[in-house]
Formats: structure tokens, C-alpha cells, sequence
DNA sequence: ATCCTCCCCTAC
DNA sequence: TAAGGTAGGGGAGGAT
């Protein structure tokens, strides 16, 4: 696929593996479950229920199913239809189950516009009936009794007489009106993709039953479901109007299999409260940049392998050569698309969102034909139909290329050990022949059996090398293949154009330009030198060898993922910070499902926002981000994070400090790097406190800890590839026996964990949690203030080592210093010691260093520390002079007090930070004349610690702007920190 | 030197 | 109307 997105033209890519064979201590990849993100969960589950209910309807066809008494001989007067149940129904929702099952239809249990035709409802409460387009998806909302009546009839009833309510055929048709080219794909799904609408238009009538026309081909039980959607559409006056519309323009219009719902939805930040997860399911860009993890899960038994095994069963391997071929899938989208539509393959097709041929939605794919009238990936489509009025377009049917693409790589894999996934169709192998074997011959085969089964076709190149294997297979586009051999290279390569050169873009294309190379053959002519100082050393490097036919990347099955994000750059308008807010928390979301989905958490997180260029008008694209500018902030915490609160607290921190005008947003993106496996025994929520509080209760450090393990129960949402820098032992679960012990539990991180983690522990303690909580509650209720004296140490770290090991009582004595209105998170003076022990070594020793050796004895007093936080910004001027220290100084000692990574959702955070903000103020305005040095320290030490506290970092982009005014006012100028 | 952050570029 | 994502590589420049 050559996808494109944007007008600029986007040349093929390199070899993903360039980067090389993978370091051979280090695990493969992440194994990625096929639940990175919601839409893929969803198609799972629903795929397990289909199949159970198919295990069900053949159990029944054996007459094994005690429900079905009937034993009437009607077969399959419901093929074609699948239906779903929408709330109460008489029959009941089990009683239709058992017909459709009975009577060869489908059962729904997951609501899902690809694989339901009919939702069936006995009413609708009044919000559903206002909202009809959006509750129906464009789909029929039948009354049960068309299937009841349906059966006592033994033949397939029409529909339209059951709709549950009148006005629903009216609000489709307007939906077709709306969009001639998207329909009502309710009744047609699994076995085509499409259905020509003049033929339906051009019947008769509504005959129920009656089996049409239409050119439908390759399906097998079409007539139920083409009569249905004749009927459906034959309702609609408005229609004929459609087609003479779209007659004038289109030689032929198709409405494809995808459903309509999309018309009404919501589709800006302004009007879906919900919209990033609306947004990825329609876009086709995410799904190919996820295509890769769910391919890693569909297929990962056959990537856990090196590969090693020889494909030639004969072990001589002085005889063999190694040969690369690169399999490419011809405009995919458009041949997955047409594939039952045989008479369109010497016809212009594209498929694309919209058929408007005003409008800007982007041509993603286009057939040769279409191709030949200048139609290219990234178009417009109003360029596009400018080019081409005849063209025909389809709408993006995702769940079909993710079927084609299985069968592509089932058929890959099958005859080859060796295939690296570039994209959902497009595939490296590696084959190791002898002298004497055409490698021709291997190529032939796997294509023609991609065509036989998915009738598409696939074009391959063949080579010594990936490149020259990828450079063959644009030569043998389309359907076809290509073989360069070793002494043809030099003579392929001259007149190769640089752009097709994999790595070579715009950018590098318009540098090379300006030099008056165009070809590979000029590009030789350079000496290596000058091409690294105009590239860059590793894109010079690979240049040279890539113009003489040189590459050294080998085929790889794995590869180690490193980072997980999202990110959204269309539709972003944002109203206010509420709206901000709500788009950020719905980015957490979707970003920690799919951390979750693959089983790892990161410690870096970077926020990355789009906002538009000043000057910039709206874009010419609907909705798109225009001409922006882009700015991106990372923040490395302590211990690794997935869980959405903690991901929103820094993402909301960072994204604050930008100080943007919330208005002009046009896009936001947030990825969490330096990955590890998640600890799978707290899947989901909260593990990086979790995880916290366990390593430094059993010491274990920040490193996830491995466990031994029962993989072999491979459990559905548990990753199953490989992992992040771990081995292959994958922990399934932390047993009991590795349990910190109880006296080793610090009360108060337990205290402040949310309760369902709570309930978790609690349920491994075996209730002994909640129990020992309880009493301590009482003990802390009778005894008043416990002073901490015997936590003094000769060391910081043997301090904290105490510190953690306290008995329960004890170590949340310090609890009892802190009175109501303490906005400090109870945890807080317990879990800075936690979180030193999980900071970097060299911060951790950084930090401890620069203790002065005696608060290194002395830890701050728990008074001082709670005071800090809270109350009047005053009462920490009354600590620093009982403490007779500078703010520097303490800021110094401090630090780790002040790097809570901790209890993410504090509602009073906000608060906190003011008050923190005006207590820094004030210090800036009572130093700025006496003592510039140390306000210059103050903030150079704020600047450094904010890398590991979004709280500093908040503190510091707050104030410096005030500091910076009280320099320029006292001194003129800035300080430069 | 080596690492880190903040970009940009490229591929599908 | 329309769904401009995702991930890796690498360079510049600053910190250590």
C-alpha cells in the first residue's frame, strides 16, 4: 500500500529492519495482544462468541440442542441475517437466539454495524426514537414479530412492515440521501461487499423474497440477502433521486459494506464528548498503524522462532544461496474492496471516506485504472473526481483487509520459515535455494495461490538483498514479479530514480536535487564523506550503499517495541480547558488500553501537541490540523506507569505547561517510551504503585520482577509475543509466596490505594489487609502523636531501608501528624521514601550526595514536611526560619519529598500548586534584591528536579516567568538559567 | 564521549 | 463535510 497523508508526495520505505540483527540479549519483541486498543477487543470477543454460536447452530443441526423441540425441515430461511437484540423483546432474547439458530440466521451479542442486519427491539424509549439514525446505525429496527411471523410462514417476510417505528424507513432514506454512496449495509456483510444500487433501484418492486437481478458475484446464499436489500432500499422514494445524481457523474454507483451510522456522528471535538474513540475506528491510518500488533497476536506462534530452519530440507548449505523476495499486495484496499465485483477491474476505483466531489476526504487507495487518470493516494477526492467524474469509490470495509491480510500471511507463512511483516500486505521472505533453483518459481506459486484464495493479487520482487528485493517488486507492479540478478543491479540501479530509492523523501529528494542528482547512477558520483555531511552520518552511510545495490539488513520475524502512543490530529477544536480536558482524559484512556493490551508499562511520557501556525487560516481540509507548529515535552518518572490516572496527571501537568490558547489546538498526541513489562498480577489499574510499593517492600528495585510462571494456560487478553527486556519467562500471575510479608506493607500507601487494588491485596492477604488496617486505625484514634524517633539512622539509605520495614504501627505513626485539613496525600510522607529508592541510581545518588550530613541524620521533622503542602503559603516562611535554611537548601534536602509521582487523581493538586506557586513568589520578591545567587540556584535546582516531578516542573513553569519580570525590573535583563 | 530531549523525516 | 496514525531512526544541541 502506498499510503499517503498528506498532498505531498510520499515515497516507499526501507526495510524495517534496518536497524539491523537484534542484539541477541535481548528478548525479540513485546508481544502484543490483540487488544492494543478497544476496537480490536471488541472484534475479538465478538469473533469468540460467533464461533461459539456457530459451535451451537451445528451442535443443533444434530438435534443436540434441547431448546429447539421443533423439528420442522424449514433450513435457512434467515441465511443472511444476523440480528441483534436490543432490550427487552417478546419472544425473548434466548427464544430468538434459538430461531435464528434454528433457521439458518446469525445472533448478535456484541452490537456491531459489520456484522448485524437487523436490530431487533419490542420498543424504543423516547431518547432512542429521537436519536434514531444514531441508536439504529442505519440499520433496520425490527419489531420480533417479523421473525416469529417469518418462521409461522417458513419463508423470509419482509421487514418493512415490522419496523418498529414508522419514521425509521424516512430517517434512511435520508441517510442515503444524504450520502448516495454509503448504504444501508444492514443486510448484506459477510459474504460480499457491496451491492450495485441502480439494479436495486431499477426493480420491479418490493417482492419479498423474490431473488433479484443484481451482479452480485462468488457468494453462495446472496438471495436472501439481496432480496432483503432491495426491499430495504425499494422503500425509498428519495433514492431515485440519488441515482439520477449520481448517474450524471457515475457510470456506476456502489454502496458498500460498510454502514452509514457514520453520517450522523459526531465528528469534531466539538460535538462528541466521545470522540477519540470514534475517531480510530474510522480511521484508516490507524488501522494500519496497528495492524502490526494485532498481526503479532494472530500469528505469534510463528514468530516466537529464529527462523533458523532451513527451508531446504537438504543441510548442504555450501550449495545455497540466500534470496530475498518481497511480496506486495496490489492496491490493497481497492482489490479487497472489488474483489466480488470482477467487471470493475478494468474500471477507475478508489476508496475513500466520501464520495462529495466537492469534498476533501483523501483517496486512499486507487486501482490502476484509476491510477492511469493521474489518481493517487493522498488525494482528494474532489481532485480526484475532477480528474475522473467516472470514478467509482467505495468506503473502507477494515474488517475484509484484516481477513485478506490473514490469508496473506497464512499462505506466507505456510511456505516460508523466514517473513518479516512490513504492513498489513506487504511481506519480506527469505528463502534459501541452491544454485541450480529458479527463484522465480517459489514466487510464482505463493502468487497465485494469494489470488485463488483472497482473489487479489499480489506482485513480488525478487532479489540478493531486501532492497533490491523491494526495488524488483516496483518494476513487477501490478500483478506481477520481477528477479534481479546479481549482474544486473549496476544496470537496473543507473536510471532507478533516487526517490525510490527506501529512506529517500521529500526532504532528502529536494537536497539531493539541488545537487543535480536524480538518479542512482548520479547519486554513485558522490563521495560517501560529502553525503554524510549533507544527510547525516547513518543516512549518508546507507545512501552509498543503497545506489550500488548494497544492503546488509536481514529478514527479521521480531522486533522490540519501544514505544506505544496515540494521537490525533484531525477534528481537534477546542471550545475551553473543559473541552481540553475531556479530549486529554480520553486520550489517557485509549493510550493506557493499549499499554494494557500489550502488557507493558513506560516511564517516559511525552505529550506532544499541534497548534496552528500564527497566521494560519482554517485548513483547507475539513476538520484537518493545517499549517501548525508542533511542540512535544517528555517527562521520565521514577517507576513505570500504564494506568490512566497517573498517565492524566502528567499529561495534564505537561500539556498546562505549554500555556497554550486551548483554541488554537489542532492536535495532541501522547506516547509513553522506555517500556517494561507490566506486572501482570494487577493488570490494569494502578500497577505502577503497586509495583512500587512491593519492590521497596521486598527491595526488589525498579526492574519488573520475574517470575516463575503457568504460561501454558495462554489466557485471551494476556500478551503472548515476546516481551521488553525480559526473557521469555513471562509472569502470569505473583504468587502468594512472593508476597511481601505483612510487616513489610506500608499502611499508609495502602491506605491511599484505590479500593479495587485494595480488595486485590487485600483478597492475596487473605483479609489479614483489611484487618490489621482496622485495628491500626484504632491504635492511631487512642495513642495521640507517636513521635518517630527511633527511625533515626546513621545513613539516608539505611533510614529508608527502616523506613520500610517498619512494623505496621509504626510505620504509620507519622500518620498521625497530620490533621484534617492536611491536603498532603497521607501516603505522601511514607512514599518519598518509596519513590528515592525507585529514582534513577545517579539521580538517587545525585540527591544523596548533596544532603548535607546532618539531615541526613535528621529527616525533616513530619511537621514541616505536611506543612509544606498545605495550608497558608505563610506557614512555609515560618518553616524555613525554624529551620534557619534557604529555600535552595531545602529544596536540596527535600527533593525526593517533592517528587510525588503519587497519588495521581489528589483532587487538591491544583490547590497545592497554587499555593506552592505563591509561596515561591514571595520568596523571589523578598530575594530578589538581597540575595540574586540564591534565587539563581533556587531555580536552576527547580529546573533540574522538574525531569522527575510534574509537580516541580508545574512549580517552575509557573514561577520562572515571574522571576524572570522581578530580575528585569531589578536588574534589567534576564537570568540565564 | 555519552546521554537526553526535542524535534524532523520516513514508512506503511 | 470527514476520520491527517503509529512507530522507528536519527540529528542538533545541551547536560554531564
Amino acid at each position: 500500500m502506498s499510503h499517503s497523508s498528506g498532498s505531498s508526495s510520499r515515497k516507499r520505505g526501507r526495510p524495517s529492519s534496518k536497524s539491523g540483527p537484534t542484539n541477541p540479549l535481548k528478548p525479540p519483541f513485546f508481544k502484543s495482544s490483540p487488544f492494543s486498543d478497544f476496537g480490536s477487543y471488541m472484534t475479538e470477543k465478538n469473533r469468540k462468541l460467533r464461533d461459539q454460536f456457530e459451535t451451537d447452530a451445528s451442535s443443533s443441526s444434530h438435534g443436540a440442542n434441547p431448546a429447539i423441540t421443533d423439528g420442522g425441515d424449514s433450513q435457512g430461511i434467515f441465511k443472511g441475517v444476523a440480528i441483534f437484540v436490543d432490550g427487552f423483546t417478546v419472544p425473548s432474547s434466548q427464544e430468538l437466539k434459538n430461531y435464528m439458530l434454528k433457521h439458518g440466521g446469525k445472533f448478535v451479542n456484541y452490537f456491531s454495524r459489520h456484522t448485524v442486519s437487523h436490530i431487533i427491539c419490542s420498543n424504543l424509549p423516547d431518547s432512542k426514537r429521537k436519536n434514531l439514525r444514531a441508536f439504529s446505525h442505519g440499520l433496520p429496527v425490527v419489531k420480533p414479530d417479523w421473525i416469529v411471523d417469518s418462521i409461522a410462514s417458513n419463508t423470509l417476510l419482509s421487514w418493512v412492515p415490522y419496523q418498529l417505528v414508522e419514521h425509521a424507513i424516512t430517517e434512511t432514506s435520508k441517510q442515503l440521501k444524504l450520502s448516495a454512496f454509503f448504504s444501508e449495509k444492514g443486510i448484506s456483510r459477510s459474504h460480499h461487499q457491496g451491492i450495485l444500487i441502480q439494479n436495486e433501484t431499477s426493480l420491479p418492486d418490493k417482492c419479498k423474497g423474490e431473488s433479484t437481478e443484481l451482479t452480485l458475484s462468488g457468494a453462495d446464499n446472496f438471495s436472501q440477502e439481496k432480496s432483503l436489500e432491495s426491499k430495504h432500499i425499494d422503500t425509498n422514494d428519495e433514492l431515485k433521486d440519488v441515482k439520477s445524481e449520481s448517474e450524471e457523474d457515475c457510470s456506476t454507483s456502489y454502496v458498500a459494506g460498510q454502514s452509514s451510522d457514520h453520517l450522523n456522528r459526531p465528528h469534531s471535538t466539538l460535538t462528541d464528548p466521545n470522540f477519540v474513540e470514534n475517531y480510530f475506528k474510522y480511521s484508516r491510518l490507524h488501522f494500519i498503524g496497528t495492524w502490526r500488533n494485532r498481526y503479532r497476536k494472530r500469528f505469534s506462534n510463528f514468530l516466537s522462532g529464529t527462523g533458523s530452519k532451513n527451508n531446504n530440507p537438504n543441510n548442504n548449505t555450501e550449495n545455497l544461496r540466500r534470496i530475498v523476495i518481497h511480496i506486495d499486495m496490489d492496491c490493497f484496499f481497492v482489490s479487497v474492496v472489488i474483489r466480488n465485483f470482477p467487471e470493475l477491474l478494468d474500471k477507475p476505483v478508489a476508496v475513500c471516506h466520501s464520495n462529495n466531489p466537492k469534498g476533501t476526504a483523501e483517496i486512499s487507495s486507487a486501482n490502476y485504472p484509476a491510477r492511469s487518470y493521474g489518481i493517487k493516494a493522498g488525494m482528494f477526492v474532489r481532485d480526484a473526481k475532477a480528474r475522473c467524474p467516472h470514478l467509482t469509490i467505495f468506503p473502507y470495509d477494515f474488517s475484509s483487509y484484516e481477513e485478506v491480510a490473514d490469508q496473506f500471511y497464512s499462505i506466507l507463512h505456510k511456505h516460508c520459515e523466514k517473513v518479516q511483516a512490513v504492513s498489513c500486505d506487504e511481506a519480506f521472505l527469505e528463502v534459501s535455494l541452491s544454485l541450480n533453483d529458479n527463484p522465480e518459481n517459489i514466487a510464482e506459486i505463493i502468487r497465485k495461490e494469494i489470488f485463488e484464495t483472497t482473489r487479489c493479487s499480489a506482485s513480488a520482487g525478487i532479489g540478493e538483498n531486501m532492497l533490491l528485493a523491494r526495488l524488483a517488486t516496483k518494476s513487477a507492479k501490478p500483478n506481477g514479479q520481477c528477479f534481479i540478478p546479481p549482474d544486473k543491479v549496476n544496470e537496473y540501479l543507473d536510471k532507478l530514480p533516487i526517490s525510490a530509492l527506501p529512506g529517500v523523501g521529500y526532504n532528502v529528494e529536494e537536497k539531493l536535487r539541488m545537487k543535480e542528482v536524480e538518479t542512482c547512477g548520479q547519486l554513485r558520483t558522490i563521495s560517501k564523506d560529502i553525503l554524510q555531511k549533507d544527510l547525516g552520518s547513518k543516512m549518508g552511510d546507507m545512501l552509498w550503499n543503497y545506489c550500488r545495490g548494497i544492503d546488509h539488513s536481514a529478514v527479521e520475524a521480531v522486533q522490540e517495541t519501544k514505544s506505544i502512543g496515540a494521537e490525533v490530529n484531525w477534528g481537534v477544536r477546542f471550545k475551553d480547558s473543559k473541552d481540553s480536558e475531556n479530549f486529554l482524559m480520553n486520550l489517557c484512556k485509549e493510550v493506557s488500553l493499549r499499554l494494557h493490551g500489550c502488557g507493558v508499562q513506560g516511564r517516559t511520557i511525552t505529550l506532544k501537541v499541534k497548534v496552528r501556525k500564527k497566521g494560519a487560516g482554517e485548513p483547507v481540509k475539513y476538520m484537518g490540523c493545517g499549517d501548525c507548529e508542533t511542540i512535544s515535552r517528555s517527562l521520565t518518572v521514577p517507576g513505570s506507569i500504564n494506568d490512566v490516572a497517573s498517565l492524566h496527571r502528567i499529561a495534564k501537568q505537561t500539556f498546562a505547561s505549554f500555556h497554550l490558547d486551548v483554541k488554537e489546538v489542532r492536535g495532541v498526541g501522547l506516547k509513553l517510551s522506555r517500556l517494561e513489562l507490566a506486572n501482570p498480577s494487577h493488570k490494569g489499574i494502578e500497577e505502577g504503585r503497586l509495583e512500587l510499593l512491593f519492590s521497596s517492600a521486598t527491595r526488589k528495585g525498579k526492574q519488573p520482577v520475574e517470575q516463575s510462571c503457568s504460561t501454558n494456560h495462554s489466557r485471551e487478553d494476556a500478551p503472548s509475543g515476546a516481551h521488553p527486556s525480559s526473557s521469555s519467562a513471562v509472569s502470569q500471575g505473583r504468587n502468594i509466596s512472593e508476597l511481601p510479608p505483612l510487616s513489610h506493607i506500608d499502611l499508609d500507601v495502602v491506605r491511599n490505594l484505590p479500593s479495587e487494588i485494595f480488595l486485590e491485596m487485600n483478597g492475596l492477604y487473605k483479609g489479614e489487609l483489611r484487618k490489621i488496617l482496622e485495628s491500626h486505625k484504632e491504635k492511631v484514634y487512642n495513642s495521640g502523636s507517636i513521635e518517630k524517633k527511633d527511625c533515626r539512622q546513621q545513613d539516608q539509605e539505611t533510614s529508608m531501608r527502616m523506613q520500610c520495614e517498619l512494623e505496621p504501627s509504626e510505620a504509620s505513626c507519622s500518620k498521625s501528624n497530620y490533621c484534617e485539613s492536611d491536603l498532603m496525600p497521607g501516603s505522601l510522607s511514607q512514599v518519598d521514601f518509596l519513590i528515592l529508592e525507585n529514582l534513577p541510581d545517579e539521580v538517587r545518588a545525585d540527591i544523596l550526595k548533596q544532603l548535607p550530613p546532618h539531615r541526613v541524620e535528621n529527616q525533616l521533622p513530619e511537621s514541616s514536611k505536611s506543612s509544606l503542602s498545605l495550608g497558608s503559603h505563610s506557614k512555609w516562611f515560618d518553616m524555613l526560619r525554624v529551620r534557619n535554611c534557604l529555600l535552595s537548601e531545602f529544596l536540596l534536602s527535600s527533593a525526593t519529598f517533592l517528587t510525588p509521582n503519587i497519588n495521581p487523581s489528589c483532587e487538591e493538586w491544583d490547590a497545592m500548586v497554587v499555593n506552592l506557586c505563591e509561596f515561591v513568589k514571595e520568596y523571589v520578591s523578598q530575594k530578589i534584591e538581597s540575595d540574586i545567587e540564591e534565587l539563581y540556584n533556587c531555580f536552576r535546582l527547580l529546573k533540574r528536579l522538574s525531569t522527575n516531578s510534574s509537580l516541580l516542573l508545574e512549580l517552575y513553569d509557573r514561577t520562572l516567568p515571574f522571576l524572570q519580570a522581578s530580575v528585569g525590573e531589578h536588574y534589567g535583563g534576564k537570568l540565564h538559567l
